[in-house]
RNA sequence: GGGCCGGUGGUCUAGGGGUUAUGACGUCACGCUUACAACGUGAAGGUCGGCGGUUCAAAUCCGCCCCGGCCCA
């Protein structure tokens, strides 16, 4: 049996435990179910779990444990990635070491000794929050399967004619000196100076320019000024000679100019930012780089070579003073592109870097995202949005040490670019070399590719990574196409866009059949959780005091998408919710111990009731959970249970429970056999949701019913068709009704609920007390009535007291007059029913207008009934302990 | 500036054409009731962001605006 009290902390690691020594979620090479198949998000090892992760692994559980208990074979890997920059920074800073003091092949031993150091610990907060991954198949983007599989992908898009390596402008950070993504910037406020410097014109006069980068002035190659500012227009086609540097430049035409900003003319310099590198290739200009990869001034600067960026601006500022260039020098704040992992100011540097060709793949990639299946729908338009924008081709490439090498070489003679074959990969070019010579000229020299893939390169093979931890070709038919993509919306742009590419590429098709967006979980003034905020919820306090399951139940509170404040009282309320079941279950499995299972003749009218409705739960949740809304499914379940379940049923059922003497052995079956049915239903609609403690009262008793080792792969609750029964539903409501206002009557005459009533005088119409006598025993035996009295005796005037209007049908039917007719029956209710019931038809005239009402222009009518000539209140405190009550 | 999402009692939230807007937390009042005081019953609390429009009917649809968020310029 159940303890008195629910620990969860020990209940969810026990479980946690045998989940995983059953083998539970295991992956079934073997069977004929149906596969779903996930595409598991990997976390990267180098920073903890945080309640975002928490968030959306929640969400993405609740849909794996449900497709698990429809009957599908579920594969739900987990990977972990590992590779790049962050894990660099961290291998570092825990071993005191600099990546480039070493060989790559010596820190790469490092970086995998690091992080199998850390892993254990690592997926130890992911188990913690209970999410049914199959541990065994893991795989971390570093790994060898996972360079193979990278290095293959690259082997075989080069062979296509999708890749190509040539030097391009393209985002540096001077401080980890590699390219990096726009993805991997952050803006940053920064104090600056705005600084109108004279350029002189070549045949005399000048112009001003504003620029908050006098430094970029050896790399400057041309002028622009709106083609219609009447300032400038005179001085196109003419040639400026740049301050100190002395180059000559055009002064040219483009409205990407901006005339309000600064002077209205700029300069154009090899690169300052994005702009300008659309000016170098619209206008075919000249490329003069003069900041080095390491972030100084290279000898283009003249006296300025070697300086660090910072440096020789101030000089630069300084030399412009005194020569009489610098008109004017004013303190701004602006908005810069940082790198996110160091905080340095970006550059923008031609650098060889190779690319994966996709900017002529925008229609297919747009058909490509018709074909997912989006939850929720609108998550579409981000990825579309996100395709109309793109306008660079993939970079692949980062000058970096951990990360999947290139499997290229270049000979040194031709330079001809070796690839190496498929079966040797993984390779590191670095330390191997190619099998053969030079296919094209013979030369036995090459000249290894040192850089390494970009991490998405990788990443957004996930799909294929997982399918192929599986050997058996025929299988992984049937994991890929995955069936689903889920992640957070932060990122559809990258992980979702790039694993869309690769899929289209590789295979022609998409890479899963459906995307599952998740919101972020926020801190509790809804603004986004990080660690300069200080705002940070570790999951490890949310799981050490509510436990997983409230962690879960909370990441079910938001529709899918949305993004969900973390309040410590939706864990409080979740904790109590869990309480109820508990003791809810408690109760019901201490009646439930030695009950056979077997069928009452027959069905109580408010068991029948519980389980009428108790199927329209159970099509609700399905439904729900088909559509990915789980927070509807969750609700819905929780009104049942605790509303329908608890509050009502619960105590309409005790009495047969515990005297069947009196009440009948047939209704108690009845009782037992509802019992049974409706919790353990409502056990299996939860277990998604709150996994643990709904495992650990199925074990107490409905395992060995049902004969499963655990709830989580037992079969999702069907609805019976038989026990659909919403007439009779209609006639119970009248019980449970009558039933809710004597407690009610009770609670607010400051009576205990269980205190006996000497009489109870229910006075109703004929068709009421006919279902009021069919729950008689649930009326005496729930509210402790001595003597029960249904009579439609007394004084009785029944008259109609309300009407309402059915306004779907008058709208359509009576159109401008609606709200008149509405007005008309309202206040003519007792006529209108009276002819209603009498001949179907009522007939009036308004306003000289003849109107004809029939039976389904009343949406419901309110009846009240006279005692003595005089109205009562639903409930009516009467004589000495009797109650008298009206209900209609 | 563009795309998308959101704005509903004090707080958070459901609903997304049909006239009486859901629930939770908080507040107040009452009550230990053979599962549960980690509980129950009840009460108070709303111009559904603003302004227009469509409609017999708008929290819901449309337009504009304001505020917040995410993504992108």
């Amino acid at each position: 049996m159940l303890p008195e009290s629910y620990s969860p902390q020990q209940v969810e690691r026990k479980w946690q435990q045998k989940w995983e020594e059953l083998g539970v979620y295991r992956f079934e090479p073997e069977s004929e179910k149906p596969v779903f198949s996930i595409d598991t998000p990997p976390p990267t090892v180098s920073g903890r779990m945080h309640l975002g992760h928490a968030f959306s692994y929640s969400q993405m559980d609740f849909i794996a444990r449900y497709k698990r208990m429809r009957g599908y074979n579920l594969f739900y890997p987990f990977g972990t990635d590992d590779n790049g920059l962050p894990t660099e920074r961290l291998v570092e800073r825990i071993n005191n070491v600099r990546a480039r003091e070493m060989s790559r092949e010596e820190f790469v031993e490092l970086c995998l000794r690091t992080l199998e150091k850390l892993r254990p610990e690592f997926v130890q907060d992911w188990k913690r929050i209970g999410i049914s991954v199959d541990w065994s198949l893991s795989y971390s983007t570093i790994d060898e399967h996972c360079r193979r599989i990278s290095q293959r992908s690259f082997i075989q898009l080069y062979r296509m004619g999708r890749e190509y390596r040539r030097e391009m402008p393209f985002i540096w950070c001077p401080t980890c000196e590699t390219a990096i993504a726009q993805v991997e910037l952050e803006d940053r406020e920064v104090e600056s100076s705005f600084n109108d410097i004279a350029f002189e014109l070549e045949g005399g006069g000048r112009v001003v320019i504003a620029t908050t980068r006098p430094e970029l002035l050896p790399a400057c190659v041309a002028i622009f000024a709106h083609p219609e500012d009447e300032r400038y227009s005179e001085l196109f086609g003419k040639r400026a000679k740049v301050p100190i540097f002395g180059q000559s430049v055009e002064i040219m035409p483009d409205d990407k100019v901006d005339p309000q900003k600064g002077t209205g003319i700029v300069m154009c310099c090899t690169f300052g930012d994005v702009q300008d590198i659309e000016w170098y290739m619209k206008h075919n200009l000249e490329l003069r780089v003069a900041i080095t990869k390491d972030g100084r001034m290279n000898e283009l600067a003249g006296k300025y070579a070697g300086m660090k960026i910072k440096e020789a601006r101030a000089a630069i500022i300084e030399d412009l003073r005194k020569q009489g260039y610098l008109l004017r020098s004013r303190k701004i704040t602006h908005v810069v592109n940082v790198h996110e992992r160091c905080g340095t100011e970006v550059e923008i540097l031609n650098t060889k870097q190779w690319f994966i060709r996709y900017l002529d793949l925008k229609e297919e990639l747009l058909e490509a995202g018709r074909r997912i299946r989006w939850h929720p729908e609108h998550m579409r338009s981000r990825y579309e949005n996100w395709i109309h924008g793109l306008r660079w081709d993939w970079c692949i490439s980062r000058q970096r040490y951990f990360g999947v090498p290139f499997p290229v070489w270049y000979c040194k003679a031709c330079g001809e670019v070796i690839l190496a074959r498929e079966e040797d990969l993984p390779v590191d070019p670095l330390y191997d070399s190619p099998p053969e010579p030079c296919p094209r000229c013979g030369s036995r020299e090459f000249e290894p590719e040192k850089d390494v893939l970009d991490t998405w390169a990788t990443s957004s093979l996930t799909p294929v990574i997982a399918a192929e931890l599986v050997q058996d070709e025929e299988l992984r038919k049937k994991l890929y196409p995955m069936s689903l993509r889920p992640q957070a919306h932060d990122i559809i742009t990258f992980w979702l866009f790039n694993t869309v590419v690769k899929g289209l590429l590789h295979f022609g098709e998409i890479p899963w059949q459906n995307a599952m967006i998740s919101g972020w979980a926020l801190d509790p003034e809804g603004r986004k959780m990080s660690k300069s905020k200080g705002n940070v919820i570790e999951p490890e306090y949310v799981l050490s005091k509510y436990g997983a399951d409230a962690l879960r139940l909370w990441a079910a509170e938001s529709k899918l998408g949305e993004d969900l404040p973390f309040k410590e009282k939706d864990l409080v309320a979740a904790r109590r919710f869990l309480n109820k079941l508990w003791n809810a279950s408690r109760f019901a499995l201490t009646h439930l111990r030695g009950y056979d299972g077997s069928q009452p003749q027959r069905l109580h009218l408010i068991d029948a009731w519980l389980l009428s409705k108790l199927q329209r739960l159970i099509r609700e949740c399905t439904e729900q959970f088909e559509g990915y809304r789980y927070s509807k499914a969750k609700k819905a379940l929780m009104s049942f249970f605790l509303s329908d379940f608890c509050d009502n049923y619960l105590e309409m059922v005790k009495h047969r429970l515990y005297n069947p003497e009196r009440y009948g052995e047939d209704a108690r079956l009845s009782a037992l056999y509802t019992l049974q049915h409706a919790l353990l239903s409502v056990l299996k609609l939860l277990a998604p949701f709150a996994p643990h403690i709904t495992e650990e009262i199925y074990q107490a008793y409905f395992a060995g019913v049902e004969g499963e080792r655990s709830i989580h792969v037992s079969a999702w609750p069907e609805v019976e068709e038989s026990l659909l029964n919403p007439e009779l539903e209609a006639r119970a409501e009248h019980v449970v009704k009558l039933v809710e206002a004597v407690r009610r009557f009770k609670g607010e005459r400051g009576m205990a609920l269980n205190a006996p009533l000497e009489k109870l005088v229910v006075v109703a119409s004929e068709q009421v007390l006919d279902c009021l006598r069919e729950g008689a025993d649930t009326i005496e035996g729930t509210l402790h009535v001595k003597q029960l009295v249904l009579t439609g005796e007394a004084e009785l005037q029944e008259r109609v007291a309300e009407l309402v209007p059915e306004f779907s049908r008058l709208g359509p039917e009576f159109r401008e007059h609606a709200g008149r007719v509405a007005e008309y029956m309202r206040s003519n209710a007792e006529a209108v029913v009276e002819d209603l019931e009498r001949s179907g038809v009522h007939r009036f005239t308004l306003d000289g207008r003849s109107f004809e009402l029939r039976r389904e222009h009343v949406k419901s009518v309110r009846r009240e009934i006279l005692l003595k000539g005089e109205a009562l209140e639903s409930v009516q405190h009467g004589l000495g302990d009797a109650v008298v009550l009206v209900g209609a």
